[in-house]
DNA sequence: TCTTGACCTAAAGTCAAGTTTAGGTTTTAT
DNA sequence: ATAAAACCTAAACTTGACTTTAGGTCAAGA
């Protein structure tokens, strides 16, 4: 069992944020002695969970609601696998895009340092079809047509 | 050169929002006539970038800080390479993050997969190490102790 | 025992990134 | 010529996810 203090600790997160997910209804169940959260393995377990579903771009609301299908129990396994299988392509997808915004931003690293090194843009514009490396080719082309 | 609502239709983004753009200065020097915005070539990129650097995690506030510099010429092609540099970095953490998060969920989808072949978690709980295939096994090593 | 640090609640405040509203002007198609 | 469609501004509003504040309770060490 451990105290709001140590838990904020291990997860690196303010004792005020813990205290939002409790009353948001992230941590139902939670025991309490004499008014103090006793977080214990289940609650460690959610917390993981928590970080996990957030970073997956899910909602209080939604996580909530999650939380609320694993105390029905056995009759909300569908649901609760089907919300994973939802995330699970919606990172997917995130990932593409981050992949994208990571090739236009390696251009732009290779187009800064050429223009450092010629000094300015203006030369520089003209003469990308030939100074740009191969593996720039094709993001230059699609995204400039 | 494209009226806001083409420019709107174009990026599927709303006017007000490329309105909200342009009042927080991410659209400096954008041409009127007669009150009313022009987007030309250049607008159109900076609109590009503005998605790239929005996509990247950047705030409203420092890509206006950046496309300042981009009116401030030759001077700043250090700063602005250091900044694509910086969101080259996030990115790539980013990235990483989100892979982490990817296999904890690909572990809840097959989790929940064997709770509803089985009919109960409880058994399942005590069986993962026995049935967890091979892939999923390290995560589950490290991501519950 | 006493006091200091860790905990509690409810309610108000903050912040970013838009969106909506209200009231007006301009362009375009009939 | 006129009416609808597309545009404009300023200012207020919204939303989500916290954070801060104010005022209090509890517990462990000196």
């Amino acid at each position: 069992m451990y105290t709001i203090g140590q838990v904020a600790e291990m997860f690196q997160l303010p004792i005020s944020t813990l205290r939002y997910y409790d009353k948001e209804g992230l941590l139902p169940g939670i025991e309490r002695k004499s008014g103090r959260r006793l977080f214990s393995d289940v609650e460690i377990e959610a917390l993981h969970v928590i970080e996990c579903l957030k970073a997956s771009g899910l909602e209080i609301r939604e996580i909530r609601q999650f939380m609320k299908w694993c105390i029905e129990g056995a009759e909300t396994y569908g649901k609760r696998k089907e919300l994973f299988e939802a995330r699970k392509k919606a990172v997917e997808e995130e990932m593409t895009r981050l992949q994208k915004t990571l090739d236009l931003i390696r251009f732009k690293c290779w187009y800064y340092e050429q223009a450092i090194k010629d000094g300015t843009e203006e030369k520089l514009q003209a003469m990308i079809p030939d100074k740009l490396p191969k593996e720039l080719r094709e993001l230059y082309d699609n995204g400039h047509q």
